[in-house]
DNA sequence: TTAGGAAAATTTGTTTCATAG
DNA sequence: CGCTATGAAACAAATTTTCCT
């Protein structure tokens, strides 16, 4: 029944940590509904916390467009990092196969390689397109992992994931194309879900250099001492500049945040420059830094500016 | 850089300071900064003497990092990374160096109690 | 099994005291 | 004597893990 789905030898199958596009000229692997950003995994000494679930209180759903074939195909899912770099197997984190009663409408297996990973089928009949219903998150022991000869990534305060789904799809030749889909970060840790802040939308992406606009931040965890920093990093990492926007603290809430965005460092730019903004909450408490894009006040002859 | 291969397997305590190492490990990363645990991480992987006791050394690197100027904790998205003020760190050194006793004793008078 | 909350345990940082050189 | 490097420890704050309903 479902022991078909492993006919691609696992040997033969791209490393994980590869990195791979979510489609192809003929084919994309789609991530129909997002998981909700938060979603406290369970430690080994706990019972299981659930599926990862989605923000509408139903489960994440995955696609594969473009598939033309009769023949189901396996879709894996594994717990990848969430941070600047490029996305590989959380070291920290494992995918939980919950064992659902009747929740659980999907079957699957697992495999492992240092890592975890389900596999459950996508069939033309449900239009290549599953709902991940049996993914839970394990979280492993800081102390455990990072022992390990081999592994230089830290624990702590390390606690972002992401889902990663990927099919391999069988070519005439016989060969596969892969593909692979991240979700947006979802943050594991009980305590930083509930007081990090967290900025889902902003108002808008930039603005001239001179700032003055209201941005309007929705989210998370926003409070009374919440603040917006933006700042400024080259290539190398170093940063050069921070400036601290003002907060209309009577008309935010715990989830939104009107902000005054400050005047860029420079004012006479001629293009137009990448920076970070984040929210923080007292001293450490601070949410991933979101982009910001400041344009130069006279733009040379491209386009005019509304307004 | 592997100046310090003697001591990566040989059990004998490593003749410089605990400031001087700390040093070494952070300069020797990519960017210039390590968390506690990496520096910790360092000093085990290279120096066999500090595979052992190391509640008690963990403690020196803690009590090191925090008392000494030229260590500067900074704060980023993930926990906190500890860097190396240069300028600091020299001064300290030079003043070893220039502060010898007998060059710049203003010849105390002696004085009884 | 799944959820929430929070006590218990660890880590990370600061400081102070004492002592050998 | 004055000063630096080490050790041992008390404490506080931040974060992680274990426990309980």
């Amino acid at each position: 029944l479902v022991s078909s789905l492993c006919s691609i030898p696992l040997a033969s199958l791209p490393p994980l940590e590869w990195p791979m596009p979510n489609h192809t000229e003929h084919y994309e692997l789609h991530i129909d509904v997002q998981p909700k950003p938060h979603h406290r995994a369970h430690y080994e000494t706990e019972g299981s916390r659930g599926a990862v679930k989605a923000p509408t209180g139903g489960h994440p759903v995955v696609q594969l467009h473009g598939y033309k074939g009769k023949e189901p195909l396996g879709l894996q899912i594994f717990i990848g990092t969430a941070d600047e770099r490029i996305l590989k197997p959380h070291a920290f984190y494992q995918v939980h196969r919950i064992t659902g009663k009747t929740v659980t409408t999907t079957s699957l297996e697992k495999i492992v390689n240092g890592t975890k990973v389900l596999e459950i089928p996508l069939e033309p009949k449900n239009n290549m397109k599953a709902i991940i219903d049996c993914a839970g998150i394990l979280k492993l022991r800081n102390a455990d992992i990072e022992l390990r000869k081999g592994e230089t990534d830290i624990g702590r305060k390390n606690t972002r994931v992401r889902l990663v789904f990927r099919v391999h799809i069988p070519q005439p030749g016989g060969q596969h194309i892969s593909l692979q889909a991240a979700s947006h970060p979802i943050e594991c840790s009980q305590r930083s879900a509930h007081e990090l802040p967290l900025v889902e939308k902003q108002d808008m992406d930039g603005c001239s250099v001179l700032g003055g606009q209201q941005m309007i931040l929705t989210g998370q965890n926003f409070s009374s001492d919440s603040r917006v920093i933006f700042m400024e990093k080259t290539q190398d990492g170093q940063q050069i500049w921070e400036m601290e926007a003002t907060v209309d603290k009577d008309k935010s809430q715990p989830n939104l945040l009107f902000v005054e965005v400050p005047s860029y460092r420079e004012l006479s730019v001629c293009h137009s420059v990448k920076v970070h903004f984040y929210v923080i909450n007292g001293k450490r408490k601070r949410s991933q830094p979101q982009h910001f894009t400041f344009t130069p006040l006279s733009v040379p002859s491209i386009k005019t500016e509304p307004q | 850089e592997d100046e310090f291969e003697l001591y990566r397997h040989t059990d004998i305590r490593p003749p410089f300071t605990y400031a001087t190492l700390i040093r070494q490990a952070i300069m020797t990363a990519s960017e210039r900064q390590l968390t506690l645990n990496e520096i910790y991480n360092w000093f085990t992987s290279t120096f066999a003497y500090f595979r052992r006791n190391a509640a008690t050394w963990k403690n020196a690197v803690r009590h090191n990092l925090s008392l000494h100027k030229c260590f500067v904790r900074v704060e980023n998205v993930k926990g906190a990374v500890w860097t190396v003020d240069e300028m600091e760190f020299q001064r300290r050194r030079s003043q070893k160096l220039t502060g010898s006793p007998t060059t710049m004793k203003p010849v105390p008078s002696s004085r009884a109690v």
